[in-house]
DNA sequence: TCAAGAAAATGACCGTCAGTCAAAAATCCA
DNA sequence: TGGATTTTTGACTGACGGTCATTTTCTTGA
């Protein structure tokens, strides 16, 4: 048996290799989409071989899944930044609305990543240990929402009825993701005449926010000071595309 | 030049080939989704050969999309349907949100098909006639709602601000997408402790609804009364799944 | 320092499949 | 009927994901 300090610089190599790999696939995955790469490719930029790829990814679709989970744990990691906002419920949950659109402006390739998780035979080529770590990134964006929701029905800020805490989570989620799907349609924009899919996102959040009830209702407050104030303490490098100029 | 008459018979063998061809495709994406058959296999089911199918279709990716243009097209006709319902103009928007539901129950196997569409890099390769006759089948869905939500405004049922018809009509197609898409999601249904995800598209459409001000809001109409006119009257095969049982 | 054994890396090779095209078959027309 | 034209065919090509026998590198103990 080796020596456990070899054993753990190994590990740590490996490791690094595959943050490599990731890299890089990642900017392919960027650049091309899904189609127009291949693991041959891929090895000559990482420069190792086909077969070594093999080695941490059991097929192209793992690997792909790899990279949707690592972008999703930073949409994870935006939600919950979003989460520490100090204000009322809603204003935390605006936050995430907020997080959301910044994700999307920061990583503009993931959108079409994502879509493609849902669609063909993605997940029964997958390995069993990647989609258990996809679910739980997605568990995190979850849980991050729905604690302020449930925060907001304790408070009274939400009504209790008729709808749970889970499915009003699920609302919102669904609007969020509805949104993005609808504002990347290109037909549809030109019908809508949307020219920021952004704020229509947003619009979209507020519409539901208000069918649940969510106080203070729109008209009850100025979103548009919370708006400076979300961006100001939390995400100060996105005033640009999240503010009114 | 050949006579008139017997061109006109070639072109209508032509479409009747194209027909059964799209049957089976239809039939194939529906059993293994994209991946798990080839042109090989469609040629023998419908015994002609690779060759033959080419000249139809100038690849896979257009063959598919020409199915999906054709489903999407079913999609329409509910929805003109549904807006024949005689009744106030939330109710016959409530009668697309159901004729969303009666299409997603009939057609289950659809939704894969549209999220492949929105991936990857189908497009490039359909020809541009099947992509014009894709945009058309999504405008006709788009009109319907959009023209009963323009109703709604003129008629003083829906607040003129601060929502465009368009941006209400689109709001309701993004809840509409976002929930099919939540909805068939796993994970997200067992932490929400979902059953029925038709039932939360409905839901999740009524919230916007109430969100866009369109009267009579949820509380002041007996909504499930209408539920059982729209269904007796437009989609009488559907009481099982639509109506409480 | 070295040699033997273990572990890791490699890339030639395989099977599959979308798409092509020259040859064959079918159809048309004078 | 026979030659010209159109349509059909399926063998073939190139590309790619994935494998595995061979080679290379590393580890270990004397």
């Amino acid at each position: 048996m080796a020596p456990a300090v070899t054993s753990l610089r190994k590990e740590r190599d490996l490791k690094a290799r595959e943050e490599l790999i990731l890299d890089h696939a990642r900017r392919l995955l960027a650049e091309k989409g899904f189609q127009a790469w291949n693991m041959e490719q891929l090895a000559v930029a990482v420069e190792y071989s086909k077969g070594t790829l093999y080695q941490h990814f059991s097929s192209k679709e793992d690997l792909v899944l790899a990279v949707a989970s690592r972008i999703l744990n930073l949409r994870a990691d935006l939600f919950e930044q979003a989460a520490s906002f100090k204000g009322s419920t809603r204003e935390q949950g605006r936050a995430i609305g907020l997080a959301s659109c910044v994700f999307a402006h920061r990583h503009p390739d993931f959108f079409h990543i994502e879509m493609m998780l849902k669609s063909a035979s993605f997940w029964e080529k997958a390995s069993p240990e990647r989609k258990e770590a996809h679910a739980r990134a997605g568990a995190r964006c979850w849980r991050t929402l729905y604690n302020i929701i449930v925060s907001a029905i304790a408070l009274g800020d939400m009504p209790r009825l008729p709808w749970s805490a889970e499915h009003a989570t699920m609302a919102l989620i669904s609007i969020t993701i509805g949104s993005h799907v609808v504002g990347m349609e290109h037909n549809l924009r030109v019908f809508a005449g949307i020219d920021n899919p952004l704020l229509s996102v947003r619009l979209n959040q507020d519409l539901v926010c208000d069918g649940l009830g969510w106080k203070p209702l729109l008209h009850e407050h100025n979103y548009a000071a919370t708006d400076q104030r979300i961006v100001s303490e939390i995400f100060p490098d996105a005033a640009a595309f999240l503010l009114p100029t």
